[in-house]
DNA sequence: AACTATTTCAACCGCACGACA
DNA sequence: GTGTCGTGCGGTTGAAATAGT
């Protein structure tokens, strides 16, 4: 298609952005919100491409971006992200508050994908074909010594994070919220759903109990028990077989909802309480259809596969298992 | 102190996708 | 159905910072 690039390049600044351009922007967005990237330098005098302002704002500009080391809590929440999604660096990102999809992109090609290697040599290929890659430039001995990390801030890079303070982590918020983003790029790994019919009976078309189990769970009480599962090592969204069960979806929701109104059996399966249940809405925001009002059996209970059962509970795991993200 | 090697990460690039005319 | 726009994404680059000699 013969599009017209976003912007002509001539006489447009690159490089590193100054401390003018900075306030520039950020007085722009302020006045007139986010939006509009094509027409935004041009209104706000800014001898900028679109994208860059965009990029600029977004990775760095935001005021609720957060500053500083990632905590060894983001740590472990990226690397179990990545085992779950690969490369999706963006839907990563909306899990840790005030991370980029650029920040925790950069992060796991300078520390963690090496240091994950380096853990399982035999698991370097994601469910998307991407190996674990490093870039050319990234790709060095383990043996090699590191360099300790620091802090490094270009003259503008100061200027425009004064005002943002040193890192938090996530669990350093008990109720932390989830961060919604707009990625959905992981819709793709949905596996086909069986016909519905199939879920209306109590078969197992493609790795899906939606059994109406014999012992039902007792009704949901308080806190959720602690995870214990590990992610298996070679697990891959691949494997998430259980119609049409959307993770990104589940990503996309707002758990702390259902705190404490869910709870986890031993057998693979996940009882809500009425109150949530009787919330469509909420179970919905799931993007779990197999909570959905028309799949959830009498005893609000619905079975999923045991590789989904152990990387969801694995994941929901990070914070000591005793509380959900 | 001076120089080189290595690492970091902000910024760029090309592509994909949904919305819309 | 087709083309364009607006936006978002992941991969890559290269300048600057830092470590090593």
């Amino acid at each position: 298609m013969g599009r017209s690039p976003c912007c002509s390049k001539e006489g447009l600044n690159r490089g590193a952005w100054t401390a003018q351009e900075d306030r520039i922007l950020t007085n722009y967005i302020k006045a007139h919100g986010e939006g509009r990237w094509r027409n935004l330098p041009k209104k706000a005098g800014l001898q900028r491409c679109g994208k860059s302002c965009r990029l600029r704002w977004l990775n760095y500009l935001r005021p609720d971006i957060k500053r500083g080391n990632i905590s060894p809590d983001e740590e472990e929440l990226i690397i179990r992200l990545h085992k779950l999604l690969g490369n999706r660096w963006s839907l990563i990102a909306g899990r840790l508050p005030g991370r980029t999809d650029n920040e925790i992109k950069n992060y796991w090609n300078t520390n963690l994908g090496r240091k994950v290697q380096s853990n399982t040599p035999t698991n370097s290929q994601s469910r998307s074909g991407h190996v674990d890659q490093l870039s050319p430039n990234h790709q060095h001995d383990d043996d090699r010594p590191r360099k300790v990390k620091s802090p490094k801030h270009s003259e503008t890079s100061k200027m425009s994070t004064a005002d943002n303070s040193a890192s938090e982590s996530p669990s350093s918020k008990p109720d932390a919220r989830l961060v919604k983003n707009n990625a959905f790029k992981c819709s793709k790994v949905l596996i086909d759903p069986p016909p519905e019919q199939e879920l209306h009976r109590n078969e197992d078309p493609i790795n899906t109990d939606f059994a109406a189990s014999a012992a039902v769970a007792p009704a949901p009480t308080g806190v959720l028990p602690p995870f214990t599962a590990n992610i298996p090592a070679d697990l891959s969204m691949d494997d998430f077989e259980i119609g049409d069960i959307c993770l990104s979806g589940f990503l996309n929701s707002d758990t702390s909802s259902i705190a404490n109104q869910g709870q986890f059996n031993s057998n693979n399966s996940i009882t809500i309480s009425d109150d949530l249940f009787a919330d469509h809405s909420q179970v919905q925001g799931l993007g779990w259809a197999a909570l959905s009002s028309d799949s959830v059996h009498d005893n609000h209970q619905a079975n999923a596969g045991p590789n989904f059962h152990q990387a969801f509970a694995s994941f929901l795991d990070y914070n000591g298992g005793d509380q959900w993200l």
